[in-house]
DNA sequence: CCCACTCCTTGATTTGGGTCAATGCCGAGC
DNA sequence: GCTCGGCATTGACCCAAATCAAGGAGTGGG
């Protein structure tokens, strides 16, 4: 699927030339291809560099110099911050068609790490900045992502403040089930481990298993294995959520 | 300083009719006059209208129609989203030159409720959304406040989610502190009562009591009254608020 | 096949912060 | 000056989730 490691500038032609963009759009609604024309989209490409990440290797770190603006075309990646005795908040886990590194500032204010193996286009800051401010459209798409973004922040720091322990799972097995665009029943993956959700759901290791347990048992859900579940009852489901 | 809570557009005189747009700017560094040349200034003003809200009094509420966008011009707001049962998570609060509203939806994804006596400048969300489009250096500036907002988001989870009711507590005192710009020593406003505080920090207003209590007891603040602190030893508060 | 390792689950115990209940401290109105 | 009502503080007690501890269960290497 990804050739190994190996990171290399994408071929100039005419439709390869995108195919790490594109990609990004298939799969996800809104994506910077459509708000670009073609040769446009081509200048873009130009400036990118396909990069592959193995699970769990770091992607950047929170405070480093951000040189780089990144596309998840493929994958699952997780972003994060710690405090300095270890303990680790998740922010967000990203998708392919998620943008990466959005930031006015000099340096990152996170640090990105792959869950699953990774496929990114990485752009150099400052020229993609340049391309930027030449493409207004594609400063209003950003605009737009980057207020759905504050949207769900806003409503992660409602589950972290004032939800419960089983709240919060089954918040997040809902909104983990409708970000796969898979139909009811369908089955969805779970790729990251049991710590990942603990330290995004402000939780324990034990209290994620606890809480999913209590949700199996009463039926809302089927763990398929440890890392795929179906939901069944997506009502009730809701109900236990506690979403507004 | 309000002329009561009566209602009025603004005068279409040279000077006076971007006044409630440049005392924001006066008061933060970056604000929304930056970003224009003086005739577009003109021309946003001119779809403003000034409005003074009384303490306590709703803004919008989650899930009207998002028809206006605002900004903030004298006194603090508080944004918070509700569950169904009446917990609540207060997201942020606003002060003068900050921009309220920004949101692609068609709907307000939050509460917005005046702490303070308030005047804002309301704009009509389609005409405004029409002017920016006509003017991406102003796209670029709520772009570049999305960011940081969405930062600000991010420190907020990493608080709630893993940080003790003392840090907490010691992170918000801090942080307001430096919002308010004033020197070290100096007695900062804290104008929102304690139950908005618990709310936004994610504890009981017994808790947020007991945790100002421990760090007046260490003598890291001082409480002139209930809304008014000095920070006497900011490195010790910083210590104590577990800054990564 | 066995061992070692990592990840996850389950149970027992502890604890930080929530809940409940007084009490104190104003400022507003009479 | 007194009372009332809304915050805020303080204390006693309790509980949800953390911590501590003991096994599974799956996986990869020898």
């Amino acid at each position: 699927m990804l050739e190994g490691s190996r990171t290399g500038r994408l071929s100039a032609g005419p439709r390869l030339s995108c195919i790490g963009l594109c990609e990004s759009c298939r799969v996800r609604g809104v994506a910077i291809c459509r708000a670009l024309e073609p040769n446009a989209l081509e200048e873009l490409a130009a400036l990118a560099t396909r990069i592959a990440v193995p699970p769990g290797k770091l992607i950047f770190e929170e405070g480093e110099p951000a040189s780089y603006l990144f596309t998840l075309v493929e994958g699952v990646i997780k972003l994060y911050k710690e405090l300095s005795d270890g303990r680790r908040q998740i922010t967000g886990f990203l998708v392919p068609g998620d943008f990466l590194g959005l930031a006015h500032f000099a340096s990152y204010a996170y640090s990105a790490e792959a869950v699953t193996e990774v496929a990114l286009c990485r752009f150099p800051r400052e020229s993609f900045l340049r391309f930027m401010e030449r493409h207004p459209a594609l400063e209003r798409e950003l605009l737009s992502r980057a207020s759905s973004e504050l949207a769900s922040a806003q409503e992660q720091m409602l589950l972290l403040g004032r939800k419960s322990a089983k709240e919060r799972v089954a918040s997040f097995l809902l909104s983990f089930a409708r970000r796969q665009a898979t139909g009811e029943g369908a089955v969805v993956a779970l790729p990251m481990s049991r710590s990942d959700i603990a330290d995004y759901l402000g939780l324990t290791i034990e209290t994620v298993s606890r809480s999913f347990r209590a949700v199996v048992d009463e039926g809302l859900i089927q763990l398929t294995d440890r890392h795929h579940y179906r939901v069944l009852q997506p009502d009730r489901l809701r109900q236990v959520a506690a979403v507004s």
